[in-house]
RNA sequence: GCCGCCAUCGUCUAACGGUUAGGACGCGGCCCUUUCAAGGCUGAAAUCGGAGUUCGAUUCUCCGUGGCGGCACCA
């Protein structure tokens, strides 16, 4: 088996697009002498830049989607092109016709809707482009995977364009050449193109060759039914992963998008993945991409995680994103203290990102909290409190905390929210006594004494 | 305009022609609780419409409606 997937060279692979690569890479990690290969759609000069490219394999190594063979470029095979172009001409399955677009569509228009049927005039004349003359008669059927067979009439297909005036290849007919030469057996792609594909079967059968077997894949949609684009809310694989996304999840998730393998199944590790999945199960109808499901599922895959490989998990966030803790020691302590709590890794640093940066204090959370009656005494007491407990760890401050609230008679709320806000900076964070032993005695302290300070300075 | 694809809770989906139409996200309620989460229990929520076939239709057929795609010397 030969699977292909052939990104366009744009520079960005969006949900759709990592989607229909996971269906291809799956389909081809089945068997062990399958070979995914990774073709360019770069006939478009325009965008098809180096770094384009480099950018949407780099996605694809994120996702731990590798390729066997390629990329190949449809740019680097002109000489291919030119010689099965030629070949045609001399069967007679093409021709030179000066007709454009304009006149293609006079002509479809005086005929009712029948397909164009050009002249042929003599190579090199001005203007002309190459067509592939398409019967009068018959269908051309595409069988496909998952939508079933789809019949197209002949008679009402065009005579399409497969070079340009200057012999450059188009699309539909590099696809079809690209596919026959690499010995391509399964296309899956988006849906968009199982209208092309009466075309590209009529290329591969005036080459001589099988076609391979095809599965058009529905678009994934937008939350308001439109499809997802990149100008259109289509969330690319790099914001997936700057965002703080686990690649495994996203394969669980972006999998399901368009495919169950049971009635209560979710989670699928990849290996169970590439064992289960199957075209035949593929939804036909478009499915639309949900944040939220896979924010949840990307928590639950966290706190599914070691906690020693989640904290290196978030070393490399850290790193890559220029946050801080990385290389603290305090790290894995860290860890432990947010994995109940964060469904992304970009989360870990709004729960203990204070204590890795000097205390950048909100001030609605201090009005919030600080304003209330016996803030500052609790304050006080806790600090007395936290100055002499033995061990410094979380059972010994719980219980020298504890006896705070006790000892002061009120809600334990009454005592945590100004901690937290003096040590912290905000009303959010993980829990108090795991931030308190994370910031260490000294510079819970010292905290505390500047939050006091200021306490005095508002209330005369 | 022509050709084509699609249609189950808000969303992702499950259901050899026979199920109280199942699960998950999200949403509501309750519990737990130091914030935020997480977790537990629980509730509401769907077969686009109309014909036909059949003892019986979410499932098969046709029509309609709606959504989407293609109809480039783009990919």
């Amino acid at each position: 088996m030969r699977v292909r997937f052939a990104p366009s060279p744009t520079g960005y692979l969006h949900v759709g697009g990592a989607r229909t690569a996971l269906y291809n890479w799956l389909l081809a990690r089945k068997s062990a002498d399958s070979v995914f290969v990774l073709r360019i759609e770069d006939t478009d000069l325009e965008r098809s830049t180096d770094e384009a490219i480099e950018q949407i394999l780099d996605s694809l190594r994120w996702l731990g989607l590798g390729w066997d063979e390629g990329p190949l470029r449809q740019t680097e095979r002109s000489e291919r092109y030119a010689e099965r172009l030629a070949a045609l001409v001399a069967s007679g399955d093409a021709y030179w016709d000066v007709a454009t677009g304009d006149d293609v569509k006079k002509a479809k228009e005086a005929t009712g809707g029948a397909g164009y049927r050009g002249t042929p005039v003599a190579e090199g004349t001005e203007g002309a482009a190459l067509r592939l003359r398409v019967p009068d008669e018959g269908e051309t059927v595409v069988d496909d995977v998952i939508k079933g067979t789809t019949r197209f009439e002949n008679r009402l297909l065009d005579d399409f364009v497969i070079a340009r005036s200057d012999g450059s290849p188009l699309y539909n007919f590099a696809v079809a050449v690209d596919d026959l030469e690499m010995g391509i057996t399964h296309v899956v792609r988006g849906d968009d193109h199982l209208s092309n594909t009466p075309r590209q079967l009529l290329v591969l059968k005036a080459l001589g060759g099988e076609p391979p077997t095809y599965a058009h894949l529905p678009l994934l949609h937008g939350p308001d039914g439109k499809p997802l684009s990149k100008r259109h809310g289509a969330v690319s694989v790099q914001e997936f992963e700057s965002s703080g996304f686990l690649p495994e999840a996203v394969r669980n998730y972006l999998a399901l998008l368009g495919w169950g393998y049971d009635a209560t199944t979710t989670f699928f590790s990849t290996a169970e993945l590439v064992d289960k999945f199957s075209l035949e199960r593929v939804s036909r109808s478009p499915a639309v991409f949900d944040e939220q499901k896979l924010r949840w599922m990307n928590g639950q895959y966290l706190r599914e995680m070691d906690s020693a490989e989640l904290a290196e998990r978030l070393r490399e966030y850290l790193r890559a994103n220029d946050r801080p803790g990385a290389d603290d020691p305090r790290l894995e302590r860290a860890t432990l203290a947010v994995r109940e709590k964060i469904s992304t890794l970009d989360e870990f640093d709004n729960l203990v990102g204070f204590a890795f940066r000097p205390l950048e204090l909100d001030e609605k959370s201090w009005n919030k909290v600080m304003g209330k009656e016996g803030a500052g005494q609790a304050l006080v007491r806790a600090r007395e409190a936290l100055a002499a407990v033995e061990p410094f760890d979380e059972p010994g401050v719980e219980r020298a905390l504890r006896a705070v609230v006790e000892g002061l008679g009120t809600k334990a709320g009454a005592v945590f929210q100004p901690l937290r806000v003096a040590i912290t900076g905000r009303t959010v964070s993980a829990g108090v006594f795991e931030s308190v032993v994370l910031l260490g005695r000294d510079e819970t302290l010292t905290r505390i004494d500047a939050a006091l300070e200021r306490l005095g300075a508002a209330t005369p």
